[in-house]
DNA sequence: TTTTAGCACTCGCATAGGTTGAGTGCTAAA
DNA sequence: TTTAGCACTCAACCTATGCGAGTGCTAAAA
């Protein structure tokens, strides 16, 4: 009995088995543990034979001839896509009643959802904010606060406020400050920030005395655009030396160049395909950076909207089970919010 | 010739060429090493014996007998000493002229100052934000936004501003912004935070339909004053990997747990005497934590108002010259900003 | 054809012994 | 007080050796 994977049941056991067993353990597996723990029907022999086997297709790799089988990038990527097609393994009573007792309120979880995630799997976690593509200027508004300087706010349709102090330019113009709220009002008012951004040439038309005030709005605009589109949360950095692969100064070294380096997070995260919900990325040999790394995230969505990914950074030998699990309940909470 | 540390200028003289040796190769320094490139006068027998008191008072520790010595603590703390008392040892004109070259602007380097000591110094650094002490709010406003929301902002004295958008309560009393203004703006403007924060009977004078409004202001408060006192921001976290002694994981594993750990880092660089402008702690044997870690860090102002504490976290066997040199600049462009 | 027992083989790991060389402490003379 | 000289110590490195875990292969059993 074979599917698209080419392998056996016998075998796609066997490979699972030691998934499991190294993400526990993080040591090579012999055959004779495999009997023990999974297959106490057969002999060591035969689990040898359809080692050998797996081997050869690329599942395992053997550190050396005379040690145990330890799982490829190639097993992992089985082992999740096998997690993933069987949602019942989901053990999601037991993750919302730890989130239930640790955390009082949704509000406490929507807020420190990152901290969270690093606590209760006990990785390295990451939260990056979507593209700012949807997020449109509701409001401009100019408050005259006292001798000179005025208050900009910006309000957007996702609720964040942008401000900022700015000196008001000398003008004789009456009602200089109502004035000015209407043209801001009506140029910006309504717009997508990609929109604002990409149209340097709105202002040229408007009256000079408005010249400056508009230059400054638009860089509080611009700047609010690059801010959030490169922001990402890391938490929890400490939590990788809990697991003996980063015993290795090296590793740690790594570890930590790719999680300091932003653009290469953006690059893992980016999805192309705009309909899945989580991204699995199990770092190959090629990258040399990401290899013996994995990230797990997944997209989350608030009243509907998406505003960003939520995910876990760790080695391979990762519990893909519950970094799954807490993603998905989280994303939940979110979802109903 | 000796002063307050009972030493001989000879002495000094090898406890100096000891640690700048020791800084710049973290390797023991042998009494031959010490006879070639400092003292070709004397015979390796005479540094020797020199070395040998030298330890036995508490400067100096040998890894094993057959091994050069090594600076401690103590030697540390007298060579900072030696520099700080010594002024013109600071290269200040190739400080400057770094900073120079590499970034255009003094507002840059005010803006990314973190950044800037641990790429220059080449140490991981760290920005704290004074104490909330001398901060007052100068003023308090609730401004009408649309239907129901309003915007309360609140200017303290050193410029920043939290907003904050808040439900107003159902109420029938007239211009019922206008009073909340008025209210506001006598019961907290002038006042210093740690005043208000503290005096939480202020309210009950007031009529009940602004209880709700003032709850929501003092609250604001609070968290403004709590989240300006626990603000830290470090840098270059991965710069440690440059120095020979963090290539035991459990070294990195150390630092990683200080430099996150926001209170310790605060009870560290808190000064006792507000005199002092440098703060060189050298972790002692008895600080397990802080057992070859030395925090430097400076007091900087900011147009005369101190405003917090820029430094620098790495080994004891640091670059003192360099680090103190580069605080010093970045002081000084500060202060005359 | 598949499974199994048996056995020789490989190789990492741990331990022990031997050598080397850097650097010391001590002593006795300058 | 300084110096030359020398014996001594000890980490670092290498080699040898035994042990044991775990394999691959083969030939017989199912």
């Amino acid at each position: 009995m074979k599917d698209k994977t080419g392998l056996s049941e016998r075998r796609k056991k066997i490979l699972n088995a030691l998934v499991d067993s190294y993400i526990t353990d993080a040591e090579p597996i012999s055959s004779a543990a495999i009997k023990d723990k999974y297959m106490p029907d057969v002999s060591t022999a035969t689990i040898r034979s359809e080692l050998a086997t797996l081997e050869e297709m690329g599942y395992l790799n053997q550190p050396h001839i005379s040690a145990g089988r330890v799982p490829s990038s190639k097993a992992y990527k089985f082992y999740v896509d096998n997690i993933l097609s069987s949602e019942a393994q989901f053990d999601e009573q037991e993750i919302k009643s730890v989130l239930a007792t640790k955390y009082a309120s949704i509000k406490e979880i929507v807020k420190d959802s990152a901290k969270i995630v690093s606590d209760v799997t006990n990785y390295t976690s990451m939260l990056m904010i979507s593209s700012t593509d949807n997020i449109t200027v509701n409001d401009v508004k100019v408050i005259d606060m006292y001798d000179g300087t005025a208050l900009v706010l910006i309000v957007t349709n996702n609720g964040s406020i942008k401000d900022k102090t700015i000196k008001l330019p000398e003008s004789n113009i009456a009602n200089y400050i109502e004035v000015a709220n209407g043209l801001l009002y009506r140029t910006f008012a309504g717009k997508r920030l990609v929109e604002i951004v990409h149209s340097h040439n709105v202002i040229d038309a408007q009256l000079k005395d408005f010249e400056q005030l508009f230059e400054q709005v638009l860089n509080m605009i611009i700047d609010y655009k690059n801010a959030r589109e490169s922001q990402i949360q890391i938490e929890g950095k400490d939590k990788i030396f809990n697991y003996p692969e980063y015993n290795d100064v090296n590793n740690v070294k790594n570890f930590m160049s790719i999680v300091n380096d932003q653009d290469k997070l953006h690059e893992i995260v980016k999805d192309k395909d705009g309909s899945i919900e989580f991204s699995i990325k199990i770092g190959t040999e090629d990258d040399e950076q990401l290899s013996d790394m994995a990230v797990v995230s997944a997209k989350y969505k608030f009243s509907g909207e998406e505003v960003g990914q939520l995910g876990v950074i760790g080695p391979q030998r990762m519990d893909y089970k519950k970094v799954l699990s807490v993603l998905k309940e989280i994303g939940n909470l979110f979802d109903n919010n």
